[in-house]
DNA sequence: GACCAGGTCCTTG
DNA sequence: CAAGGACATGGT
């Protein structure tokens, strides 16, 4: 064991999914099925989830909450459902590509199903409009894999706890910490969102509770 | 009216 | 590779 910053880190990230799980306990986080997870994550993107939460109940209401009804669907259709959520024109070319890569490459999400974990991810990361965030978010929502997120939140948090290692490496450094159950999963990334949504925002960042673990 | 939101892509230096 | 802008609506 050197004396390098990993370790530590690695103490650090334990302590606050420790503290986090402690606060916040089970909470509920994205009870949709595998296509509405799918078309929330891409919606998500830069937004907040109250206004995808509408997005979504619109594209059900118009039966175009499934990756096979986009497919199929008018852009313009599909435009005026996800409007509210902003970036609406690039977010339903995003959800076109999504559905294409669903339908045409995968065959459908029951086939997507039994991709392995590393080729769906690449898989994905190649649909256009889909990066890092989306992509882990649909593996670990919408499939079940132990993939997990780093957002914004989760880049924050880590920056008030002192942690060094690079914003790039997060996710290798939380994965390190975790049991690889995507529960645990789900979970310590709800935690993350639920805790940042409310004390650490983008100003405010010196009354992070979090920050008092360093100590 | 200013600022921000559970990103990603493209262009510059 | 880091930094800056574009994409756009809705809430505080």
């Amino acid at each position: 064991m050197s004396a390098s910053s990993s370790g530590n880190d690695a103490t650090k990230a334990r302590k606050i999914v420790g503290i986090l799980k402690t606060r916040f306990g089970e909470i509920p986080w994205w009870p949709g099925d595998t296509d509405e997870v799918m078309i929330g994550a891409i919606l998500t993107q830069q937004t907040r989830w109250e206004n995808v939460m509408r997005a979504l109940d619109l594209l059900k209401e118009r039966g175009l909450c499934s990756m096979q009804a986009i497919y199929t669907a008018d852009p313009s259709e599909i435009e005026e459902a996800v409007r509210c959520t902003g970036f609406y024109r690039i977010k339903a070319h995003r959800l076109k590509s999504l559905a294409v890569f669903v339908v045409e490459n995968c065959g459908g999400i029951e086939p997507m199903a039994t991709i392995p974990t590393p080729a769906l991810r690449a898989g994905l990361l190649a649909v256009h409009g889909i990066g890092e965030e989306t992509a882990d978010s649909i593996l670990c929502y919408g499939f079940s894999r132990p993939s997990f997120v780093i957002d914004a939140y989760t880049k924050r948090i880590a920056r008030c706890a002192g942690i060094t290692t690079p914003r790039s490496a997060l996710k290798t450094l939380f994965e390190s910490v975790l049991a690889v159950d995507p529960h645990v999963y789900h979970q310590t990334h709800a935690h993350i969102v639920e805790y940042a949504k409310g004390g650490c925002t983008k100003k405010r960042c010196e009354g992070c509770r979090i920050m008092a673990l360093n100590g």
